[in-house]
DNA sequence: TCCTGGCACTCGGTAGACTTGAGTGCCAGG
DNA sequence: CCTGGCACTCAAGTCTACCGAGTGCCAGGA
């Protein structure tokens, strides 16, 4: 089996690359045990295990050299092995495929996407909900971004004598609204024309257009369209950290038994900027995986996060991701995220209104 | 000290009334201590407390009359007491006032309202870091259900050539929208029309009316309209159900070292029916507290949950809500529930544009 | 040259015995 | 009716011994 190449150079100085295939194999046989238990592996077991077809002595000073290269550690002498980071990388870069979802759970995903309806956000938020009864483990979907969505539509709605509603639809659906102040009672009529005014100058373009409005020589339209401004440049600022959807951090709690853990994790998921960020560094073409400290949060060095991005039609729409402990089961989170973030990337595409 | 009274009728027999005087202050030092401590409290301390000037002997007579009346229990012989629910419940009732905030907390809250601005919405969701800040257990933030409020506004848009959507401004401020299919392409100006159609009727009148949008006779319009039925009827249904803000999750794997309890707390908390009905039914006239298994979740048995309302002008505006354990700062918890929840109050009735 | 079975060793975890000390219940005296 | 005193209880901590999973190393065999 092992080709002879392997003999000449001994496989301790090629660090990088593929390990030399019966460590490799031993390695897997760790992980997979280790995922599974979450107790340090002991030679013997490994030499039980299918796959490795040697003694546990053998195995024992194989183990030897991979805790020497970084991919185990032993957390006290006379205890088994514990996969490094660097373990499970190797793990998740040669090892494994990205799995495929037991028939069990490719149903629900078939009736998910069977069943779910409506609009973009509750379908992302439900999603959140699939991916973490799929896995057990929290689940994270980002929506697309509105920085290329141009304005379909803007309305000025009175509410009170003194307050108004400015409305917004966007070519991707979004429908943002901002209430205005006015300092002057204005006419339904000079609501109605001075948002036809921002409609004439917007729609087809983007938000940040708004601060270029000509104005149009009434004095009380023109005052509202002024108004509208600065609510607009909010606007602009706050789209692109809406549309985070968090589901089941309740999981989290089940993933890590030290509580100082689950809430400093938790406390991440709080912080929705943090958590965009932390995806789209993560994300960088088509399946991705960082694991423990690879993606630079101390607070989530325990973790490992797996990002699927959410296209369609090559154009990018997001992003979900799960995030569990570093010793998750890779293989399955990676095809619940693959499977959902490829169904949901179909769905956004259709639905909205890009073409 | 003691009115002679007291003498009479042995306190033991007068369950439900005020306890004898100093039983009260005993019981008001042994809930205090373990608020502050979380371990039991022995008669030493209590004896020791302000507010109670006897010995440790004496105390330990009235602990065992407030045992076998309920009020406290021992986790084992040898131990010292902690307060049952109906202990807390007493504290909570006689032996405590809502409290006041300190000075900084005080500063912080000021501070938020005058900072924060924008859209309700917005505000809510801060609200609710503010108020776990201050307190430092979850929070929970209700806002204003929309079964009062009539249509404002009423608007068709175009997002691609067999896609459309709804958008309904209501009375109170918000937005809601809902993407329509439609199985025949439609003109921009049917859309428009359509959407006058839609508002004639609806405007003024609650969502519900949506059924009785008579036809105008323009078959393409009529189309749309009835079309746009079935989204009206979602909208409803969804409505009350959304609004629902929860602040500070992480904050329970502080207040718990049980990761079980953390867990069945959180996925409650994932529940936004849940949460909503539970604010409602603790809810009674201003503010409120259910400790334990009074409000009838057993997941939250080791909870206490205090609610103020969110009122302006006597109209029902939502709650806001804190979720401890049941061994919380009921006074802190108070205060700051029932600060915010009137400062929230009186902002939401300042804008939502009812009058 | 490499694998294997054997063997002595390590050390975390568990169980039992003992100690400590906070806390109790009870009682007799003021 | 309160109080100080006293004997008692029992969880938690400490110490010890032991067990066993697991290791590293080595000599013999393929």
């Amino acid at each position: 089996m092992t080709p002879p190449a392997d003999r000449v150079p001994p496989a301790d100085t090629t660090d990088e690359r593929a390990l030399n295939e019966r460590r490799a194999a031993i390695l897997e046989a760790v992980v997979t045990e280790y995922i599974g238990t979450a107790e340090p592996v002991g030679s013997s077991h490994v030499a039980n295990a299918h796959g490795v077809q040697v003694s546990s002595a053998t195995v024992r000073s194989e183990m030897v050299a991979l805790e020497r290269d970084g991919y185990l550690v032993q957390p006290h002498t006379s205890a088994g092995r514990i996969p490094t980071d660097k373990g499970y990388r190797f793990f998740v870069d040669h090892l494994t495929e990205p799995g495929v979802l037991g028939p069990a759970q490719h149903l629900q995903v078939t009736q998910f996407f069977d069943q779910v309806h409506g609009e973009m956000e509750t379908m992302l938020e439900r999603a959140t909900g699939l991916l973490s009864e799929l896995t057990s483990y929290a689940a994270v979907v980002v929506g697309p971004s509105h920085d290329t969505a141009t304005v379909r539509s803007v309305q000025m709605v009175g509410l009170s004598p003194l307050m108004a509603l400015l409305v917004v639809v966007l070519s991707d659906g979004a429908v943002e609204k901002r209430t205005i102040e006015l300092d002057r009672e204005a006419s339904e009529d000079a609501l109605a024309r001075s948002g036809a005014v921002l409609s004439a100058h917007l729609v087809g373009h983007t938000i940040s257009s708004a601060w270029t409005v000509p104005l149009s020589g009434d004095e009380e339209v023109d005052r509202l369209v002024v108004a509208a401004r600065v609510p607009f440049s909010f606007l602009e600022g706050t789209m692109d950290s809406d549309h985070v959807f968090v589901g089941g951090p309740a999981r989290l709690a089940e993933s890590f038994d030290a509580v100082e853990t689950v809430r400093s994790v938790l406390g991440i998921l709080e912080q929705q900027l943090v958590v965009v960020t932390l995806l789209r560094d993560v994300l960088h073409s088509g399946l991705s995986v960082a694991i423990g400290t690879e993606h630079g949060y101390e607070p989530l060095a325990s973790c490992a996060v797996v990002v699927a991005p959410l296209t369609a039609d090559g154009q990018d729409l997001g992003a979900v991701g799960l995030l569990g402990p570093t010793r998750m089961d890779y293989p399955r989170a990676m095809a619940a995220a693959h499977v959902v973030g490829e169904r949901l990337g179909e769905r956004l595409g259709s639905h909205d209104g890009r073409h």
